[in-house]
DNA sequence: TTGAAAGCGCTAACAC
DNA sequence: GTGTTAGCGCTTTCAA
């Protein structure tokens, strides 16, 4: 590969000029310059960037640290990410913790190896992971939850569980039910949304069907809890909040298996409004969180903090909404 | 950061010394060896990535290149792929090209800056990518797909087709039709397997609905020209290939849309098996490819190339098979 | 078995 | 405006 050196030979200048022209100094005598272009052009000169990175200046390298890739709400995430990040020119070192926190410390270290500017994540958790992330002394960027001290873009989740439960009201639900984990961070927050907009409604929660937080995007635990729970009890509810579309679609499957019609018999509603959400026929209502913009934002937030322009801490909520779909309002005819 | 100099000055030797214990010399006397480890752990030395690689070792660095992220079949052998390269202790740089062969040169050459050790690819064009591909002079691993010259891990497109009639075949479906890109390379083969299964057997290609090769998966078009065709034409097949899973959604919501059941009227089959075909309700049949097995598969290749135990170009092809599911078989209980 | 020293390609301070 | 020079942290000869 070319090296400035060579440009230097063929353009007869010193190799500091050369640095000084690609690397935009103004000083530099115009036609020197041009001759310079004209060379690292020709030579098709792409800098180094582990010398770059050596001599002191950045290396354009975002680390990102995912729970799990395999899940249409990550990796709709990504996908915006990445292609912020590009277009600002940086690169993207991907790291997955698959929600183990020793994972994450060595991916930290892993990062911390390769010098890059700054980590966006979704921590494995929030309270225990912020002390690695503290220790790095690294710009950070949270998105799609908020962890105490960093900055964060996200959206409100127990807005988005009041939003749900007033979709459903609106629609003329009345009694309501959830499923999904109920002790879990963000699932926790979206479920108290819900249940005090119920409270102070007239509506009732008539099921809580408990799951666990599941491994990997091909669990069946959700199926089978909610296929468990509709074998032992009778369902009272009109209409189920699932925590995420994934559960919603996992959900509509164990109610069409035992008889019931969605949305005839019993409404649902995801959260997330990820591929799934859309995909499925019927399609899934669910709440939409803007997955294209949290990453895009999350990149020019990391930029600004690159930059300087930003210092303070702070947690940014994007709003959100109710997609309205065939599984609480059909529009099939039958 | 701690640096080897650091440790030099604590253990007492010279930072020559240092390096010969981290990176496993074996001339190191062992006392020495053994506080040089203590100095290193204690400080908890990470060595410096771009130091490294200036010095003219490994990256431990692998180029990802896809075409796009947000997209279940792809996002699932990502997922793979992380998870070999960094238990492999390598470190991915994903990129996208969104289709387009200009941004895939761009990409290239950062790949190119960043020093990486190699590129495992789903090239924008199986002709016209290779001659980027070969002026990098990097080992290079294709997938899903073969590239003349390169070596691929994938699976056969045109015995997944075959398999995929057999299927339907197999099921009693005589009359029965393609939705896909006719032209675009894979999806060409795919159709070609199928269509020489129906000629060989007593079948009939009923219908043959030709839709462009979508942008992105949120694309629409899928389902609007299935729609159309479907309000133009009376449709006369039994069963349909959809030439992928996404794809297949789109039939099933097109042909339910028009008061078809399916597979009651319509059986509809796709190709990946992917997260959709699971998730879907009914569930979707699918030519099941190994998403996890090929992006292994590719990182084993890209170490097997590195440590020059593979020095000749070979294309892998990864067995498929049916997931026969409640789109050509139904198992709901009306 | 260990140390000294060169050099990877670049940035930035300093001198002219 | 431009050249010279000193590192950045490592790997790798070459000597001792």
């Amino acid at each position: 590969m070319a090296s400035m050196k060579e440009i230097a030979q063929k353009a007869k200048v010193s190799q500091a000029t050369v640095s000084r022209v690609l690397s935009g100094h103004p000083v530099v005598k115009p036609e020197t310059r041009q001759n310079v272009l004209y060379w690292a052009k020709k030579l098709n000169y792409q800098p180094n960037a582990a010398a770059r990175s050596l001599a002191g200046s950045s290396t354009n390298l975002l680390g990102i640290i995912f729970p799990e890739i395999a899940n249409p709400f990550f990796s709709e995430i990504l996908d915006a990410l990445e292609e912020a990040a590009n277009f600002e020119g940086y690169q993207i070192l991907l790291n997955c913790t698959h929600k183990s926190i020793d994972r994450e410390k060595n991916i930290l270290n892993e990062l911390k190896r390769h010098n890059v500017d700054g980590i966006i994540t979704i921590p494995v958790s929030s309270d225990d992971s912020a002390q690695y992330y503290k220790a790095l002394n690294l710009p950070v960027v949270v998105i799609t939850k908020q962890m105490e001290g960093f900055n964060s873009i996200s959206v409100s989740h127990y807005q988005g569980g009041q939003k749900i439960a007033q979709h459903l009201h609106s629609l003329g639900y009345q009694k309501v039910g959830y499923v999904g984990p109920v002790n879990q961070s963000t699932s926790s927050i979206k479920f108290q949304g819900f249940r005090d907009f119920i409270a102070e409604h007239d509506m009732e929660l008539s099921d809580v069907i408990e799951t666990p937080v599941p491994a990997t995007i091909d669990s069946l635990v959700m199926y089978q809890t909610t296929k468990e729970y509709l074998n032992s009890y009778s369902l009272r509810s009109q209409a189920l909040f699932a925590n995420d579309d994934v559960t919603a679609c996992d959900v509509i499957r164990a109610l069409s298996e035992k008889g019931y019609s969605v949305p005839g018999d019993v409404a649902v509603i995801g959260f997330d409004n990820s591929l799934l959400a859309k995909k499925m026929y019927p399609s899934v209502s669910s709440l939409s969180q803007p997955l294209h913009e949290i990453g895009q934002q999350a990149v020019h937030l990391m930029l600004r903090i690159l930059n300087g322009e930003q210092t303070e801490v702070s947690s940014y909520l994007l709003d959100t909404r109710v997609i309205s779909r065939d599984s609480t309002v059909s529009t099939i005819t039958a």
